[in-house]
DNA sequence: AGCGGGATTTTCT
DNA sequence: GAAAATCCCGCTT
């Protein structure tokens, strides 16, 4: 996964298509990564902009870590760190696409659905995504024509960023 | 079908 | 004290 080391705008697309195994409840849960959002250090909506706080901690540690952040009162959203240790660079998943035994999931087209589908809280964060019970696998990058660049959703900030990046068609994206 | 409020943690002004 | 990388449910058109 070397290519975790780039930088978040370059990571977010290339993650596209990657494949995150859960074990749940005694059994292995694969889904395909098809919605995600950049976000570093320079960027006015990501929680590191300002800084590093305890909050943030796990941001600004070494690429291929689990970085979940609790938000809203009742959400848990997840990314991937990338990038360098103090670099403060992240990739959002925003959506996955259920595969291999993901019959029993749902929902899993928004942030903190996906989180909440796939047991993903506090007690994750910073977990190291080589290992189980929440294995990262990288796979070959989708070609550039099946991806799509947009704006992000969601937030007040640098809303004219083009950062998100999903799957063209994919019925699991978040729908517009 | 569409709008609006609520839940409730962490951080910043 | 208020807003935030959100989603769900209930009430109104």
């Amino acid at each position: 996964m070397d290519f975790l080391h780039g930088s978040a705008l370059d990571v977010a697309p290339r993650l596209l298509g990657c494949v995150l195994e859960r074990e749940l409840d005694g059994r292995t849960v694969r889904v395909r990564v098809v919605e995600t959002e950049a976000y570093d250090q320079s960027d006015e909506a990501s929680h590191s902009y300002r800084g590093r706080t305890p909050r943030t901690d796990v941001m600004f540690g070494p690429a291929g870590r689990l970085y979940v952040y609790f938000t809203y009162g009742m959400h848990y959203c997840c990314n991937v760190v990338t990038g360098g240790e103090g670099e403060g660079s992240a990739v959002l998943i925003r959506a996955v696409e259920p595969i291999g035994g993901g019959e029993l999931l749902s929902a899993t087209d928004g942030p903190a659905k996906l989180c909440r589908t796939l047991g993903i809280d506090k007690g994750l964060n910073g977990h190291d995504l080589r290992e189980p019970p929440l294995k990262l696998v990288a796979t070959e990058p989708l070609p550039a024509a099946a991806i799509t660049t947009t704006t992000r959703v969601g937030i007040s900030r640098a809303r004219d960023e083009l950062r998100r990046f999903y799957e063209t068609g994919n019925p699991y994206v978040s729908k517009k």
